[in-house]
DNA sequence: ATCCTTTATGTAAGTATCGACATATGGTAC
DNA sequence: GTACCATATGTCGATACTTACATAAAGGAT
């Protein structure tokens, strides 16, 4: 099994989905920690149903195309309940904006200055849509939210991991942008401002 | 030009390497934010000196094998320059650890209490780990590491990274797991606090 | 002598992922 | 009517990455 088709067995786990509302919900919360395109999330639906995780029945609709609705089978949730206490596979983290970083010392100051900037913007305004949504959970799911035992807690938790990382991406990359700039004090600039006190 | 040789070109502007080097350091420091193995390295500085980006002579030593150490061109210098102020390629994150989070609801709590415990003393030693390094780096080489020029800035950039990543993630397995063993007050625990200030 | 380890360089097979191609239904906009 | 959009399901090829296979020189351990 693959970490895309617990992904999925998560997902099914709270309700039953097709593989287009899969693909969605991919893009949306769950796609801020994993995701996935609807080329890869065929595919490993029939690896799913062939291992006996999954089902689908065929719904027609009159709008629209049919559609094949997947569930969770009872070996399926079986499979994800294990996997869910065992430790992560450990995955090599790839972050090409601190790869960027560690060669900022060849740059233009000026256009390195700016991308730090821009992306310390990019990451607030994450943040504040998360801080958001949190609100929106913790007012409209007060109760559930904060049990571990509900389906709730799932979206609180992953969103809480969210808020916490892209706050400390923000935090840096100010740090780097303002590093750049110099605008922060090195430790001999603070020594001498040991020495004269107030220097506009 | 791919990341990884970007990654490579970054390590070359600093000091000539062999691939062997190369791959020690991937697993090093910048190892902890763009890793790769020598089955990379090797074919991908290929490409590099086919593109003219690098070059390499060969170097006989009498205690081990031969190497072939490789230099940056001023076209490899050129090419990573502007690499650096160009806005990264925005990368899926991929996290198996908020993912199992996201289906804590349905496990056993003794069991996933226990992972996100172990989980929070992994994320906490590394932070140790980069505490001590930064110490170490700012004690030996205060002038050069907050001076964004020199070439000592990258790693401390880097480093800088991690140790807030570490400290936001660590804080939030606790989180979890405090959740999860039900340590932490629910908004109405916190309602009936108010009514009964001092309730041992 | 044989085995293990470090240094050193490569290839090959398999998996994961991404972007593009492909098709079909039915609605709306022009 | 035709062009576009949302829904819906799939495949294919290219790339990125991992794991295993393969070789070789030199030193140390048993």
């Amino acid at each position: 099994m693959t970490t895309l088709g617990y992904a999925i067995l998560g997902l099914l786990a709270q309700e039953a989905l097709s593989g287009y509302d899969l693909t969605q919900r991919m893009k949306g919360r769950v796609g801020n920690f994993w995701s996935a395109g609807h080329s890869q999330i065929y595919p490993e639906l029939s690896r799913l149903e062939a291992g006996g995780h999954v089902t689908h029945s065929v719904v027609a609709q009159q709008d629209r195309p049919d559609k094949k609705v997947y569930e969770i089978t009872t070996r399926g949730l079986e499979a994800l309940k294990e996997w869910v206490t065992e430790p992560p596979t450990p995955r090599a983290p790839r972050d090409e904006l601190v790869l960027k970083a560690y060669c900022v010392w060849l740059a233009d100051p000026e256009k390195s200055a700016r991308l730090f900037r821009e992306e310390e913007l990019r990451h607030e305004d994450q943040l504040a849509r998360y801080k958001k949504t949190r609100k929106w959970m913790e007012g409209e799911h007060g109760e559930e939210v904060v049990r571990p035992d509900s389906p709730w807690f799932a979206g609180y938790a992953a969103l809480r991991r969210g808020i916490i990382y892209e706050r400390g991406y923000a935090e840096w990359c100010r740090w780097v942008a303002d590093s750049i700039e110099g605008k922060l004090d090195s430790p001999t600039k603070r020594e001498k401002k040991k020495g004269k006190k107030k220097s506009a």
